[in-house]
DNA sequence: GTACGTGCAAATACTTTGCAGATAA
DNA sequence: TTATCTGCAAAGTATTTGCACGTAC
């Protein structure tokens, strides 16, 4: 099953779950979004639309979402936690200056760098974060 | 200059800042710990010793001492802001088990995912943040 | 003595929880 | 109908700020 914006269904219809229209819409604006969102990024565009949304219901949608894998979560150095739709493994090029964020596939994963530490730390590794911080284009041509 | 514990003070002694007790005590406590430390962590570090300081000046100490590049502070995934001395570049890994931090450095560095993130994204790169989550070798035997 | 440091109370910000009422299926 | 979803109020947690007092130098 495929809703209005393309995306895939498959995991909330398996579980109990209903498609109202605070998740529709959720799930809409993390899909058309060029960057991960937080809580305040989708409360401003509820607002923009003229959709009211309490600011729990957001809370709750997005933990609910996040349990069923169908988003992830992730923090960045400013402490805000954002939301994108859960894809292919990536990192993020954040741009110190005005906050734009990249999604960036690496051709050269950590394998390398994991097996070091698996080495010589004795640590299994599940996963990693990586983040860059830097200039957007904009912002160096400023 | 050099303090009990051995830690330079030369950049607070360019300042304006004076050796008080808590703020001996704190740059004494991440000093010592092999691990990097929170807020939470320093109070009970606080109240093991029976050295009574109150939570605003443990943030406050933390803040100055970030601003004077002292320590630093970095982000896990759980969103808790924890402080270790500024040193040579690193990482960490982290036990999902039982949360204990390890410091690594990498054989291998980012640069060539560096310069790739510069070419395809036209970002500057200016710093990165990896952490690696895994099971430390404890928690690999249980 | 004076500028820096500290404690306390209150304010702010962010997030979670309980419960009653609303709604999708 | 009924299990899920939602809003509201309140509580919980983390952090910051203002102000008066304390203290290193």
């Amino acid at each position: 099953m495929t809703d209005a914006t393309g995306l895939r269904y498959d995991k909330l219809m398996e579980k109990k779950s209903r498609f109202s229209a605070s998740r529709n819409f959720i799930l809409s604006l993390l899909k058309k979004s060029k960057q991960p969102l937080s809580v305040f990024d989708l409360q401003k565009e509820f607002e923009a639309k003229k959709f009211s949304v309490n600011k729990t219901t957001i809370y709750r949608e997005l933990d609910f979402l996040k349990e069923q894998k169908i988003i992830e979560e992730f923090l960045l150095d400013d402490g805000v936690k954002r939301y994108e739709i859960l894809s292919k493994h990536h990192h993020h090029a954040v741009c110190v200056k005005c906050r734009k964020i990249d999604c960036v596939e690496l051709e050269q994963e950590l394998k390398s760098q994991e097996r070091q530490i698996e080495k010589n730390n004795k640590f299994k590794i599940i996963s990693h974060s990586l983040e860059f911080y830097g200039l957007c284009p904009k912002c160096q041509a400023r």
